[in-house]
DNA sequence: ACAAACTCGGATAAATTTATCCGATATAGA
DNA sequence: TCTATATCGGATAAATTTATCCGAGTTTGT
């Protein structure tokens, strides 16, 4: 379903948002840890949510990564989703053609259609706080 | 979301029980023309649908391709997803842990779990039958 | 000024998926 | 029997995704 980047980079960005709602920057060591990813390739991942504005990275010793406040119920599953995977997930055709038409259906199209667009309707509401909520009050679990 | 190979892999069966409907078998070349894909590796695609006993193959002069009318409404897109990309992709983690568990649920667990099932269903309720009828009516094209 | 602790970003490598090639084999028909 | 036409199946190659390595640059604290 998803890349292997995308699952790394939903992964990181609770664990991220979990730590800056107490207020702590955490460090790409820490993130691969914690969420069990390759430590080199995370960071790929991390940096290109930075630059979606979706985390905000600083160098330096006491370095890290860190959310601001206003993204934790801004930000979804989509825009991550979308930084990462781009939108052919939720927006393309199930076969493959190069742009899902309704004009034009693909023969999955009638059946693919509502569930691709459940899924874009569940990525674009569910927040990362709404996710960080959920693991803090234990009902979901970030590791396994 | 899906392979290429299941995309493929969709799109031939498609064609070839279209095909069989009016008794006529379908080369491996001809069914790479209509659906406009690699013809070595659509070969490769047939044949595990073949030995998963979705089509059936004959080889010589006059061999090809062609489906029994009982697998018509009897073989879905489950059968065929499942035959080529496995059962991840409606039943696996959505976040890639080895098992989707619900005793201990992934951070995504319970806002995918309901749309990965929806997809399940949709998948082993939609038979090729009825794939073909809309190709047969003009309401969807497996070429574009 | 210096060292330690970080991320950045380019190069490279490994693994997987997608795609091609070709000899072996089977069948139909002349 | 011979030839043309097919699929089968193993080997190989290309492309993409996943993963690693390392030098350069940045920030903190001494
Ligand atoms: S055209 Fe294929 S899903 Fe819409
Ligand atoms: S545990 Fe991840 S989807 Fe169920």
């Amino acid at each position: 379903m998803f890349s292997k980047a995308c699952e790394y980079g939903i992964k990181a960005t609770v664990h991220i948002c979990i730590r800056s709602q107490q207020h702590e920057r955490v460090s790409l060591k820490n993130i691969a840890e914690k969420i069990d990813s390759p430590i080199a390739f995370t960071a790929k991942i991390l940096q290109s949510l930075a630059k979606n504005d979706i985390i905000n990275s600083s160098k330096g010793a006491k370095g890290g990564y860190e959310m601001s406040e206003d993204n934790f119920n801004k930000i979804t599953l989509l825009d991550i989703v979308k930084a990462i995977d781009g939108d052919n997930i939720y927006n393309g055709c199930g076969l493959g053609y190069k742009n899902c038409n309704a004009k034009k259906p693909c023969p999955m199209h009638f059946q693919f259609k509502s569930i691709r667009d459940d899924l874009k309707k569940m990525l674009e509401t569910t927040t990362l706080q709404e996710l960080a909520d959920d693991i803090n009050e234990g009902t979901s679990f970030l590791v396994r």
